[in-house]
DNA sequence: CGAGAATCGGTAAACGTTGTCAGGCGGACC
DNA sequence: GGTCCGCCTGACAACGTTTACCGATTCTCG
């Protein structure tokens, strides 16, 4: 019987409605990713790992974009509730806005929050040190023999920049360096940014021996002023950079960073996501899990110049 | 009154359910984007070109990726329309897919194609000529002097491979220079595979004084290859890419490629998309619109070193 | 003050499912 | 042959809107 009927569905394609189904199940199906528009390879691995989760295709991804969370988190919010969705997943600066997560709590909206900074105890977590990841390649160009070392922050509203500073300022003083705040410039994420405050910092009085930047993007940027300036990496300056992203590889020298496994940690964010729309006990969940970052020692870093 | 029921609403902050309007309506305010698996910055070019013209907020963007969609276009139709869409877009290759779009017109799912090359009456068509683009990038190098110039193909079952080949033979038709069939060799749009197949061509007896890559990607790998074998680009061997992707910017030195409007199109495709789907005579849009490419000579090409 | 227009409240049907429940039918078993 | 169980069928309510309609009320203007 139940084969005839299948048979027959068949025969007529038929697809129940998913309208009807969302109606009656009180669910839509749809989970949503948000983001500010950082790098490319960054959003695409980010999809990619949660679609990886989402591929038996019972629910489906909603790409959100949203720039400048942090001065109107709930605008986010609205967007997020009107939007029709099961659950969200919040990438950084989105996972550390404090009213946004009010906001989704106060409408019984699930999210899971990708490497946030704070508040580690609210919600579903996937979390990575960002202040360990740091320390280790900061370690690296100071073990390389590096004191002169600059340094290139991302956007300051994102609480990575926070917490990787915070790793560098860590291993500076294991190794009783000096942090000279004249060699500490801010970016943004972006390549062109990176390179005007690259610029900046190569320019002046006391040229650093070595650059540590907080994402690949402003490290390549870092590259390019270099050689402009007539210096060759890593001869004459070494370069690190943060996130293991695709420009990192396909960069000359290959850049020296330090992996984030984003894909990964959209997938563990999607899966809980999912287990508790599911209906899987709470209790049940890790309600955070830890991910290991990884230094990855490429061409651009290399003892300094005698 | 208006007035006041508003404010109601927005005191107990009440949200129309969205399944019950999609239930009446018959319709669920979704839009697909499917892709196959290209460079990051060309998904988020897309993604974010169709996402600025849906910014009202009343139609949500669903991102469907989906690899191997030549050898097998059915699986894809059949995700597309259990998705409930109310639209789709198609970027390359799937907007060259004739079984596919026999699918989503059996089911009267509306779909408009970004750059196919093929029946070019069907559906909503954003249309550029790769042709003509590749005639530009080859008739730039011809005329810079080179003779001896290598051929980097993408995934020859993107249309993309075959419409650019074909501009590249005319512009040397046109200068009166032969291709030599040996040096032309097939990537798939990927660095890896460029890298390798380059390293190949860069080996062989007759090494070439310049190389068309069919995208940006390939190209750094091209370039990566070339350093490795202690050339130095452009004095020893120029290359050129194509797409104008963020790593055509930030690659050393700067490609010199073609740009594709790739959010322009994307945005483009959305429009007459939605135009359609809000009841808009079909005869009053556009069934095709021509975008045009540009060649951006930057400092990866010279004449060839004397 | 009265005719007509605008507004208002209330009711009902429809969208396409899922879930429940009662009743009918047949087969298995004693 | 009677009883019980399983399976199938059919009917119906519910999900939260939108649209249409009717009758009642208020407003506008001559």
């Amino acid at each position: 019987m139940r084969q005839k009927v299948k048979e027959a569905a068949e025969a007529l394609d038929y697809h129940p409605n998913l309208a009807a189904q969302s109606l009656i199940a009180r669910r839509s199906f749809l989970i949503g990713l948000t983001y500010e528009r950082p790098s490319p390879s960054y959003v695409v691995e980010l999809q990619n790992g949660a679609l990886s989760r989402l591929d038996d295709g019972r629910y489906r991804l909603v790409v959100l974009p949203f720039a400048h969370v942090a001065s109107r988190p709930e605008e986010l919010g609205k967007l997020l509730l009107r939007a029709g969705l099961d659950g969200v997943l919040l990438a950084p600066p989105a996972s550390d806005q404090p009213l946004l997560l009010d906001m989704l709590e106060r409408q019984r909206l699930p999210y899971a929050r990708i490497t946030p900074h704070s508040d580690l105890d609210r919600g579903l977590v996937v979390a990575m040190d960002e202040s360990a990841a740091g320390h280790a390649v900061a370690q690296h160009l100071l073990a390389l023999g590096h004191r002169r070392i600059g340094i290139i922050l991302g956007d300051p509203s994102h609480a990575a920049s926070i917490g990787r500073l915070e790793g560098y300022r860590r291993a500076f003083a294991e190794a009783g360096v000096a942090i000279d705040d004249d060699l500490i410039v801010t970016g943004d994420f972006t390549y062109a940014v990176g390179y005007e405050v690259a610029r900046t910092l190569l320019a002046g009085a006391k040229r650093p021996t070595a650059v540590l930047a907080q994402n690949d993007d402003m490290a390549v940027a870092a590259i390019a002023a270099a050689r402009e300036m007539g210096l060759s990496v890593p001869h004459d300056l070494s370069v690190a950079g943060f996130d293991n992203s695709e420009v990192s590889r396909t960069a000359w020298p290959p850049l020296t960073t330090v992996n984030q496994p984003v894909a990964q940690m959209a997938w563990d964010a999607a899966d809980r996501l999912i287990a508790m729309l599911d209906g899987k006990a709470v209790s049940d969940l890790p309600q955070r899990r830890d991910h290991a970052h990884e230094l990855l020692v490429r061409a651009s870093t290399a003892a300094p110049a005698a």
